[in-house]
DNA sequence: GCGCCACGTCCTTGATCGTTGCCATCCACC
DNA sequence: GGTGGATGGCAACGATCAAGGACGTGGCGC
């Protein structure tokens, strides 16, 4: 490993010479960067990160945490984001959290201790005061993916979900339904719960409302949806349409529908407001929500390297308050609804 | 930020006290000691691992690359991997290539001026030399993920592909099949060829053979599967079985029947060498082999923990030559294939 | 015209970031 | 006096930055 000292021995000149050479943090005569530029590429020098950071205080890194990679939305996220960031010359730090507010505290102080300059989190959202612990322990600039923390000092990129539950609810209404159901997910999370109030209102909108026994919240895990729609399949009078809001409750809904000899969209039409890959692949293809996350990634990257590059300093122009940008989801009709 | 000059003072030590107390690197009067810890919580130390660091020349931190982290089989490794490195205190850097391999030769160097520990890569084995390439490049211990790289000096966790192509060789034979078809990979791949081969093997095992007409190898994308099964399946003589090696050449498979009015198993019938989330919601649902993604990412943390803790020096025993494991993987059976 | 000072440019010396490890020192005890 | 455990001082690791030196140039006063 050639230091900055092997460079400025090969090129004779100072250490300093070299460093204000690669920086461009000083005048050096075009005779002097010449040496320099030979001399790096002799000794085949690159400078050392840990070195810079620890005198600087700071580093081109970026921490991104999720709740679970193998969800396709997160692992779509975490792709976008890396491509772009490493695009900017960042690289990452990465954490799943496997939905455990206390691994996600941990995993920032980590993160925090490396002197991330930024970070990229799709927040748990779990345990009491959540967001005043998330403030004590996130010291630098930060992007909130998908879930919303209201009054949090960070951006945040997030579907825009009353958009996308007036387009499921028009789209069922369209085809007759009357008897909807939905499965959300944990309360408190803002995706779910902005979905679920979304339907709500959309639907009182259309006259409609979201009966009560017809409305289930919890943990949006595919077992609890199989439970779920279950229960619903069994009742005497059963919902002629389920809405769902992610890939795993499609996927127990689909089980649960088959476990009972249902079929999708002939006893009951399923509508999601998640896309993935796969729903292509199960029949009926599932109509789906798409939502943006190219989109989102671009602009939480765009947003977190905007707030690092922003120059610091007497002088300087204070940084934007933060900021909330919704990307509109699109409305896939493919074969899982069909008119009562 | 509290530094250890801090808890010096707090403690009325030196700052070698200190750092003795907390590595345990040299004894320490239990006075000191209790003088110590009571300062460090007084002050909120934590050690700075950026000045450690570079003091030492290494860190607690691992690289981990994959070429998609979208892909169920790379998330699922992800997820497994940092949550058994994080237990053992070491943090995560994060690259998803994207199948492009100067990408992830790049990104290895910008790990390695990090000073991780070590690697743990799903390669992309793209481009002429690779291997000379990669081996360019990597300066740490090394743990290869699900593809093998023949003579490569790094441990290796891979399927047992052999065996994954004699259960399902066995499976469709017994059900009558004779006239089998498989979409494999890159050629170049190992996980990609061995299947193939040991495809071929068991059918010759069989008496069968697997006809060149019904043999496809090229990149595992979903577009191309559609092509593929189009093709197959557009033939005078149509194969009764087809083996996808993924989950994108399933979706793809699944489209390809659709778009042409066929259905699995009816017209033919579909096994795939990749089990994931997804499955069990296609209908049918889709026999394949599951492949041990949770033991291997286990091994292959295990692996590259021991080596990265081996002891160094004159006496210390040598450290193992490269290993390569193979994980078994099940055959779940489900209701893609039928009898001839 | 000469000498001095001021100034701008380019470069170097030396301190510093927070940590660890080598070595010297100190004290108590045999 | 030797031994050994406990502790402190100091120099690194590789980089950046503030302060100041060297040097050439130009203006100005005598």
């Amino acid at each position: 490993m050639a230091t900055i000292k092997d460079v400025a021995r090969a090129a004779g000149v100072s250490v300093t010479t070299v460093s204000a050479t690669i920086n461009m943090s000083a005048p050096v005569s075009a005779e002097a960067r010449a040496k320099v530029l030979a001399a790096v590429a002799a000794v085949g020098y690159s400078p050392n990160p840990i070195a810079r950071n620890l005198r600087l205080g700071k580093s081109r890194l970026i921490g991104l945490l999720v709740p679970d990679i193998s969800s396709p939305y997160a692992a779509g996220m975490a792709r976008s984001m890396q491509s772009a960031l490493a695009d900017k010359g960042y690289s990452m730090f990465f954490s799943s959290t496997q939905e455990d507010s206390a691994r996600e505290l941990a995993d920032i102080d980590r993160m925090s201790d490396h002197m991330v300059a930024g970070l990229a989190l799709l927040p748990t959202c779990l345990g009491a005061d959540y967001a005043q612990n998330l403030a004590g322990h996130i010291t630098c600039p930060a992007v909130l993916l998908d879930r919303v923390i209201p009054g949090a000092p960070y951006d945040c990129v997030a579907d825009d979900n009353a958009l996308g539950a007036r387009m499921i609810v028009r789209h069922l209404v369209q085809l007759g339904h009357r008897d909807i159901a939905m499965i959300a997910g944990r309360v408190g999370i803002t995706s779910s719960d902005e979905r679920l109030s979304g339907v709500r209102q959309a639907l009182a909108d259309a006259g409609l409302a979201l009966a009560p026994e017809f409305t289930v919240t919890h943990h949006q895990s595919e077992e609890l949806a199989v439970r779920a729609v279950q229960d619903l399949m069994s009742r005497s009078r059963r919902p002629s349409a389920i809405i769902t809001i992610n890939s795993a409750q499609v996927r127990g809904a689909m089980r649960a529908l088959r476990s009972m000899h249902f079929r999708a969209p002939d006893d009951v039409s399923l509508i999601a407001f998640d896309n993935f890959h796969y729903s292509a692949g199960f029949d009926p293809e599932i109509t789906s929500l798409s939502q943006d996350v190219g989109g989102l990634s671009g602009a939480a990257a765009a947003m977190l390297t905007e707030r690092l590059g922003w120059p610091k300093g007497e002088g300087a122009a204070a940084p934007p308050p933060p900021r909330l940008v919704r990307f509109a989801p699109t409305l896939i009709v493919r074969s899982s609804c069909r008119p009562v």
